[in-house]
DNA sequence: CCTACCGATCGGTAGG
DNA sequence: CCTACCGATCGGTAGG
């Protein structure tokens, strides 16, 4: 047992020094030899861990949701309120963005990048778990308007506004990380700006 | 002179050829025999046009950038009111993503998927093109405030909120082009909550 | 616009 | 974890 050593292992090594080469160069844009290269092994020797360049990819997209869902997704199961709910749930979101910019980007490689059955099984992964994200998100905004937090709205659209919202914010993300703590910075005002628009009435309403 | 038939030249059919392919597979995912096999010629015919891999996509990149600010850009130099400005513009941002997705996913490509060179001339495009897009943006919520349409914030704030909002909008519009009609349908709720965010005072602000 | 061809590299296999 | 190797394909060139 060497486990008293702080040196990783090849197999430790091996998904961490994949998703950077994936989420920087993309799918296509990556070989087996650049990440053999990074790991200081043969090319060969990969196929000890994997069994395939797909079978590699997919199982690196696959804990990136994971852990995406699990970095974001309490906050929306927290106590309190709508409104500090969503604002916990950005925060997480974004605060994993950016603590985490290879996985997220890797995510964006994942929808934009792939073709043939790896895109089939890629596409299943995400339809699972877009639909569980979005079926969530409507039950807090429809908990906010029977409490009445928020103005009454189809919950689609407050869906729709919140995925813009947070999509908007990540895309920024992955592709000017440079303006990293500028969001950090003005995630409040964002935020803000975007719950005055959620919670204000919308034109055809009339008031309580 | 055979400009009476409807025929294509392979000249004229290339750059929308490549474009298609680019937007859909990304830069190394296209193969130049690939856009060769699309035209009904061989490879290296290909280099009558355009002297590199390299040179044909940063043409089309350069172009996919002029069209993007011919077609968004007038409404922002249009007459009106401060939000009839801006929504005209998002307007024809969408509209112009919506007819012309190829165009959209190459610039996303572009600064995602490219290194080495390229990326440092994709940069210095992109650079420019977002210098003068963020300023004029500037200048129209300036004007808003000082109309008193809006309520006074810093001018980076709205930029970067609307920024935020199209890049939401325009990233949805890549990743999931079959809700394409999602977006015509509800894009006029999407505009109202963003500017009753908008046109709503910040919570430290004082009512004139 | 073509054929013929270049060296380099691709993902992957055989066999140890 | 290695060497040696596979057929296929890559961007690009020579020469017509």
């Amino acid at each position: 047992m060497n486990s008293e050593t702080s040196e990783k292992t090849t197999a430790e090594r091996l998904p961490q020094v994949a998703l950077e080469l994936f989420a920087a160069r993309g799918y296509s844009g990556t070989s087996l030899a650049d990440i053999a290269g990074r790991l200081g092994i043969r090319k060969p020797s990969l196929y000890n861990y994997y069994s395939s360049k797909d079978e590699l990819f997919l199982d690196l997209f696959e804990k990136s949701l994971d852990q995406w869902r699990e970095a974001s997704r309490p906050a929306l199961d927290s106590d309190g309120t709508c409104a500090e709910r969503l604002r916990r749930h950005l925060d997480s979101a974004v605060g994993f963005a950016v603590s985490d910019p290879h996985t997220t980007a890797l995510c964006r490689a994942a929808v934009s990048q792939v073709s043939g059955e790896l895109a089939e099984r890629v596409q299943t992964l995400i339809d699972d778990h877009r639909r569980e994200y979005r079926e969530r998100l409507r039950q807090v905004f429809v908990e906010g308007m029977e409490t009445g937090e928020i103005a009454r709205r189809p919950p689609k659209i407050l869906v729709l506004s919140w995925q813009v919202l947070t999509d908007g914010i990540l895309t920024r993300q992955v592709f000017l990380p440079e303006r990293r703590s500028e969001f950090l910075e003005h995630l409040d005002d964002l935020w803000q700006i975007f719950w005055a628009g959620i919670a204000s009435l919308p034109p055809g309403a009339t008031e309580q």
